[in-house]
DNA sequence: CTGAAAGCGCTTACAG
DNA sequence: CTGAAAGCGCTTACAG
């Protein structure tokens, strides 16, 4: 079983692939090849620094040579403990579920992890039960949780008791940090209201979401910080309670364009409500950006699609999923303070809704 | 262990909960509770038929009252076999993805599978190895493959070799029925091209997907077929080759509108080229439905955001991932012959970008 | 219709 | 630094 092996034997080692086939080799395999015990093959897999480094080294020169991989079932049943992520979820926009999968699969290539996809409904009456047999029936490695759910307090309680890692995705901390990824939407809002008010805006209208999502709120928060910047408040008669949908966005600007003292901007909390916006603006016949500055909030691929091109804020949805899953896998020790990442924030993308006011 | 049991012993039933807080139960629990082997037990699970009735019941009211379900993992070791479906696509649609996956989902809804998702590079040199990997390691129970890697016919060899359940989802069959659901595109795409010549549009444009999407090919067929219906042959003039994107179709139909001969109607084989048929349209001053009809492929959101709202072709793709993975879990017996459920067909949706030519 | 034994491919104490 | 035994929670032959 040393090197002088390897051109003493090389019928040996053909027929040594042969063998597998129609079979992939098992740990047991490895320990016989290479002349050792299963346990010591099992501290090679497991990294366990407990082992002489010429014995690693043939271990894994073996498991290379035959293609051993060591199966993800049996190891989490002994384990008791399986190698899947959850990603657990209730955003209906299409574009923010793929991105963060995107994210996600980012963090978790080449760890073995593999990612298991589930959305969900916080209204249901079983949605709890729902959560926890996911999770307790998959045994699941760990969980990503992305808003709104993640902002849910009911579901990290029944995390913890199951013992079940998690990392929650939202605008702003809602846990101890090592449970969070946090993306700051106040700084985007604040973005898009320095943009207005500098473009010499006044009179800048607010399309919210749903009273329930923190990131409106966070939006919100950022508009406001920058319109004090700037002098201004926001006027409550401009602000529309919108959905975060696009018939939402059509509606409340629909609403705000007909009030007797109507918004020269409007800022609408996402690119679905903007869009909204610019329809009603169409159908009021005033036309953007001149008469009217519209901006939008997550830079999806709809604001480019859409006529004139949507300035927006964009949300890096893939690089805060990567950042939540590697946190996953491989836990920051709570020493280590996390620095902010300038990839991780928010930031104003300026196209063709927004100009100064006539 | 009969009904007599529960009026008489009340606080054996809730110590009999009791045990499982912080332990989940497993099937020697029930064997030792019901007083019967695990093997029975293993047969209640596998709904094996060679179970005394009485037995039965009796096991499956125990099941019930501790909340025992089987652990997918320890079964899946002595199975061989994972209750995972892998989904294996490529399509950088997020709208597509996101369908597809609540498809597939509707069907595996109570079925005890859970979907991994694994986006794939059909270009990647080792594509066909990751995608081995993916699926011996997991030993996943199928895999649904969707457009464009349903139409690689590397793929479906592996998996047979390997011996993994398979779906292919593609415009047309390529396969045995057993391995297929078809979405029948030219259908679709008949629909678009009697809908333009029906306004009486003779002049009518085709932008085309990449050449190696099968659904591209299938949508241009259907088009010639209503075009032969009417008398009419598609221009070899007025077809442009786009590639799926906003930019491509933008390009194309600049070209196309700049042709000596210029089309009064443009059918972009997908919503995201129509998209930038707007567009181009826009930056030609043509309007749009008055000097220039346009029909998209798909109907995703998007066609509603737009403006003109889009005349589009609506794919059922929820429907036919539902079906996937309903057909992947529940193989249909050959005698079996699958009907067409008009659900499952292409439909024209009609907006505001067609209008009869000037 | 039911069960005792062996095994799926790993890891965890426990020794040495 | 290394190993023999027992176990994770199930199922598959094989009996009866």
């Amino acid at each position: 079983m040393t090197d002088g092996e390897k051109p003493a034997e090389p019928k040996g080692e053909k027929s040594l692939r042969d063998e597998f086939v129609d079979r992939r080799p098992t740990i047991n395999d490895v320990a016989r090849l290479t002349g050792v015990s299963k346990k010591t093959v099992s501290r090679v897999i497991n990294k366990s620094p407990a082992v002489k480094e010429n014995t690693r080294e043939e271990i894994l020169r073996v498991m290379h040579e035959i293609g051993y991989a060591p199966d993800p079932q049996a190891r989490g049943l002994a384990f008791r403990r399986s190698f899947l992520i959850g990603m657990i979820y209730d955003n209906p926009n299409p574009q923010y579920v793929v991105n963060m999968q995107q994210g996600l699969l980012d963090g978790m290539r080449g760890t073995g992890f593999e990612l298991v996809v589930h959305p969900c409904d916080r209204a249901s009456e079983t949605f709890l039960v729902d959560v926890r047999n996911f999770v307790e029936r998959q045994k699941l490695y760990g969980v990503i949780l992305t808003p709104s759910v993640s902002e849910d307090e009911r579901v990290p309680p029944i995390l913890r008791q199951i013992g079940c890692e998690f990392i929650r995705i939202a605008s702003v901390s809602l846990d101890e940090p090592e449970h969070m990824i946090v993306s700051h939407d106040h700084l985007g809002g604040a973005a898009a209201g320095r943009h207005l008010a500098g473009l010499g805006h006044t009179r800048i209208g607010f399309i919210s979401g749903r009273d329930s999502f923190r990131s409106s709120h966070e939006r919100r928060r950022g508009l406001e910080e920058a319109l004090v910047e700037r002098g201004l408040t926001l006027d409550e008669d401009l602000v529309a309670s919108g959905a975060y949908t696009f018939e939402s966005g059509f509606e409340c600007a629909l609403d705000l364009l007909q009030r007797p003292k109507s918004p020269t901007a409007i800022f609408a909390a996402n690119d679905e409500m903007a869009a909204g916006v610019l329809q009603a603006a169409r159908t009021l016949d005033i036309r953007v950006p001149d008469a009217l500055s519209v901006v939008g909030y997550d830079n999806f691929q709809l604001a480019e699609r859409l006529w004139p091109r949507l300035t927006t804020v964009h949300t890096p949805t893939r690089e805060i999923g990567r950042r939540a899953s590697t946190k996953l896998i491989n836990p920051v020790p709570a020493v280590e303070v996390e620095r902010e990442d300038p990839r991780a924030l928010p930031s104003l993308v300026i196209r063709d809704t927004t100009a100064p006011p006539i």
